[in-house]
RNA sequence: GGGAGGUUAGCUCAGAGGAAGAGCACUUGCCUUACAAGCAAGGGGUCACAGGUUCAAGUCCUGUACCUCCCACCA
């Protein structure tokens, strides 16, 4: 053909000029009057926070197989891109930044810091457009958002006022997670839970009105200095005449009440909780039961303030120590025990978690939650794996209410304003006046909203709701989503709870969960471990393609994916391998040609055998089997239209009639780029163009299973066929007959005679077609009903070859021995299929035959 | 304390009732005019363990061990 390809494939050289070409064509916009169906996936929105890792490639490059492959299956697809501000790690980034130039956001002030932020995240947004483009992304960049975008406050703000008018949002005193470094709530999903190897402190509260005291057990002495109480289990006959009476809390000297509730736990420790609501989750349950005041003993900071006494600014830590000092001293510490237990660490920044009595904003979730459970249970929307159902469901059927404010400054303002007079307005506009008492004094909200109050909204509100927008007609509810189940919680179940909320249909229909991205030897990915595998620098290597062709080929269900530099370099050298057949075969034609079907049994077979490979590649999509349908394509490719087909090709491209072997390598190669393109975009488009039949094979239809060109015959006689060629080699291998030495070779079976030429052709023997035994100097062997004879002198046969005969001859002798045994067993005939029977029956023949050939090839040759 | 997933070749993983599979690694030959990032031929497995169901069990059931991960207010 006229454009030629470069002799070997070098990634990096076309691909920033084949996505600026999509672009261009605009073919990843979709056309909101189409005929077509919709499809549509919403992009998890990665944080502005910085680079993309090897996950952001992951489940990137899974929605791009998907959206590419719907989209050439004649779909209107749309997949929307944008990134998230995500509050906390985003200001986290950035405060790091300021604290190397010696400043805290307070120095800077709400409003600079605020613009800092601004341009921190415009230089990021693109940072992170850009890598996904160089993933190949085929993502409507025109429909790209934001979650700050005004319109997508817009849609928060909406959704706030809604839920604020329905009673669904509500302000509250409450125990929520504080940490003392980030200076704000979190959720409960925001804390994790690490296993600390900590000390339990027994200490003896002393009674008010008797001897001795109390001894309780708490593993945060420091707490004590907020205690109003001590508890005790109601049941616990230990204690039971203490309860009403008094004791004074060591340190602080505060006469503190004995009560009784059924929360303490008679096992634990020694039966006795000191109590300290503003402090701790379960004391705070009991301080509201039994009407306990709440002492706020920490600031927002973790220190001790003035309710502390003498301990006032001291850190929590330091805090501890000195009051375990002082406990010392006047012998009220009784017993310290090593203990194991479990300790909630900030997300973000590993800081540890203080239960803190604070007033936040929190939104009510068991209504929404019974919704979204409904849509699970009933199918309606679909996980997969469908293992994750449970998880789910059960996550929903606990769940608690949601603390949505945040005291950071990246984010939503909550558009709560309070007036002096004691009023809260929240509305859609901005108040001036008090609507209460006319008063203009009136004061934002400081915090701002839990990241994922706006992600939740995202499925919709990057589509302009709560406007009726033709986008939401056309492409809401989306039909998939693809994420980590690591958000599972944080982002799926929200999204599903508000979407039924406010557009009263589901977000999406199908979720594919994707398993984590790890190195070869299955270790989380980690800087302090040095493993890490940077998308960028893998692209630059191996190429994009290679990196996505790997990371689809690793994703099977649920499956974490080991990956590995070993791999990429193997599916690297795979797209070399196809860069090649290509090259092939645009060099032996000059001009795109219509298939010609041939009737002769090797064509017919590698027809056949892509006709197999369509159907399980389809198979492989309706499953999310992402490894089976790329390893399906990639043995193709590899293993019969390689190995085989352009071999023989050779063949037939010397004879005088070429035409019909030209086309098909041509309709095969076609194909092969088109089941590959979803994978592997640019190489298949670099080639694609090269072929001359259209502008780009983005928009081409995707190949379709064809029954017509099915041959199962033919691939029965070519599989015989393989075999033969395959043992040839070995026998010359063993015999160490080099391919220049011409053999005879006699042989017997269906359809043989069609194939002679093409043997011959291919090992250097002279065939005979013979029905006839002819005794005489050979190695005698079979496949099925193909029986051969390679003639071969005497003298070349080796004692090392008469021993693998040997062995195969043990071998086949055992397993005749298995197969007669199972045949003899009565409850085998009278129980097992026909079907079972008769290949057992036919095995056996297969087995008796093959031990008497190589038996008489022991004896023709035996010493 | 609940729950989920896993244990198959040296490594990483597919396979889910009827003769143990892939990629990489390994051995041995080959620069055979698409490709040495390649070609060809090989070696390599009590399918974690113990019971059970079945004519037949990596495959189904029960239990055990170990690994991974979620969830939970244990002071």
């Amino acid at each position: 053909m006229k454009k030629e390809l470069k002799t070997s494939f070098e990634a990096g050289s076309f691909e920033n000029f084949l996505y600026k070409f999509w672009l261009d064509e605009r073919y990843f916009t979709p056309e909101i009057n189409s005929k077509k169906k919709s499809f549509s996936i919403v992009i998890p929105p990665p944080n502005v926070t910085g680079k993309l890792h090897m996950g952001h490639a992951l489940v990137n490059t899974l929605q791009d197989i998907i959206i590419r492959y719907k989209r050439m299956k004649g779909f209107n697809v749309l997949w929307l891109p944008g990134t998230d501000h995500a509050g906390i790690a985003t200001q986290m980034v950035v405060e790091r930044e300021l604290k190397k130039e010696g400043k805290t956001k307070y120095d800077l002030g709400r409003e600079n810091f605020l613009k800092i932020m601004g341009d921190w995240k415009e230089k990021y947004k693109d940072n992170i457009k850009n890598q996904l483009q160089m993933l190949g992304c085929s993502c409507d960049w025109t429909r790209e958002r934001f979650t700050l975008d005004e319109g997508l406050s817009y849609a928060v703000r909406y959704a706030f006022v809604k839920l604020y008018k329905e009673n669904l949002i509500y302000q509250d005193f409450y125990i929520v997670n504080w940490c003392p470094r980030c200076r704000t709530a979190l959720s409960d999903l925001e804390v994790v839970h690490k296993e600390v190897k900590g000390k339990l402190y027994h200490i003896l509260y002393p009674f008010k009105e008797r001897e001795g005291g109390l001894v309780v057990a708490t593993t945060r002495p420091e707490t004590m200095l907020g205690d109003s109480a001590v508890a005790v289990n109601p049941k616990d006959e230990r204690y039971k005449n203490f309860i009403g009476e008094k004791v004074i809390l060591p340190l602080l000297k505060k006469e503190i009440p004995i009560i009784a509730d059924e929360n303490v736990d008679l096992e634990f420790g020694t039966g006795a909780l000191k109590v300290t609501p503003a402090h701790d989750p379960v004391d705070f349950i009991i301080g509201k039961k039994h009407n306990l005041p709440y002492y706020l003993i920490f600031d927002e900071k973790g220190v001790i303030n003035k309710e502390g006494g003498p301990y006032e600014g001291f850190d929590r830590f330091e805090g501890r120590r000195k009051v375990l000092e002082d406990l010392k001293k006047e012998g009220l510490l009784i017993k310290i025990e090593d203990h194991l237990h479990k300790v909630g660490h900030c997300q973000r920044c590993e800081t540890m978690i203080e239960p803190y009595f604070s007033k936040q904003w929190f939104l009510k979730m068991e209504d929404m939650a019974k919704e979204a459970i409904k849509v699970v249970k009933s199918g309606e929307i679909k996980l997969i794996p469908s293992f994750w159902e449970k998880t789910y469901l059960e996550w929903l059927e606990n769940i608690h209410d949601w603390c949505i404010s945040r005291q950071l400054w990246w984010g939503h303002r909550i558009p709560a304003f309070y007036c002096t007079c004691g009023n809260i307005i929240v509305e859609m506009e901005d108040p001036k006046i008090c609507p209460k008492c006319g008063s203009e004094n009136l004061k934002q909200d400081e915090d701002v909203l839990d990241t994922w109050f706006s992600s939740a909204l995202w499925p919709f509100s990057t589509m302009g709701w709560p406007e009726e927008t033709e986008d939401l007609k056309v492409f809401f509810p989306t039909s998939l989503l693809i994420t980590g189940f690591d958000i599972l919680f944080f982002w799926v179940a929200r999204m599903v709870m508000m979407s039924l909320k406010f557009t009263g249909k589901v977000p999406f229909y199908e979720v594919y969960l994707n398993g984590l991205v790890r190195d070869a030897e299955g270790e989380k990915m980690s800087k302090t471990r040095g493993n890490v595998i940077e998308p960028e620098e893998v692209c630059k290597l191996y190429g994009p393609d290679a990196v996505r062709f790997t990371l689809s080929a690793l994703t099977s269900y649920g499956r974490d994916i080991p990956l590995s530099h070993e791999r990429m370099e193997g599916y690297r050298n795979f797209m070399n391998k196809l860069w090649n057949a290509s090259r092939f075969v645009l060099s032996n034609i000059e001009e795109p040609l219509p298939l010609q079907v041939d009737k002769e049994i090797p064509h017919q077979y590698i027809l056949s055998k892509l006709q197999k490979t369509i159907k399980n590649v389809e198979d492989g999509f309706s499953l999310y089997r992402f490894d089976i349908l790329t390893n399906e394509i990639y043995h193709f490719v590899w293993n019969e239209f390689c190995d085989w087909y352009i071999e023989i090709s050779k063949y037939y491209l010397k004879k005088e009639k070429t035409e019909s072997v030209k086309s098909i390598l041509f309709f095969i190669l076609k194909n092969i780029l088109k089941l590959l393109h979803p994978i592997i975009p640019f190489i298949t488009e670099e080639i694609w163009q090269k072929m001359e039949i259209s502008k780009s094979i983005t928009i081409e239809d995707y190949p379709e299973f064809d029954e017509n060109l099915l041959n199962e015959g033919a691939e029965k006689v070519f599989e015989k066929f393989k075999v033969l060629i395959s043992k040839i080699r070995a026998y010359r291998k063993s015999l160490n007959l080099g391919k220049n030495v011409r053999l005879n070779l006699f042989i017997k079976g269906e359809r043989v005679e069609e194939l002679k030429n093409l043997i011959e052709f291919m090992e250097n023997v002279e065939v005979e077609v013979t029905e006839k035994e002819k005794i005489i100097e050979g190695i005698k062997d079979k496949y099925e009903d193909w029986e051969w004879l390679l003639k071969v002198q005497k003298d070349f046969l080796s004692e090392n070859f008469l021993n693998t005969i040997k062995k195969e001859i043990e071998k086949l002798l055992c397993e005749k021995e298995r197969i007669e045994k199972r045949l003899k067993d009565e409850n085998f005939i009278k129980k097992a299929k026909n079907e079972v029977i008769s290949i057992q029956k036919e095995r056996l023949k297969e087995v008796e035959e093959k031990i008497a050939f190589f038996n008489e090839n022991l004896k023709v040759y035996g010493e």
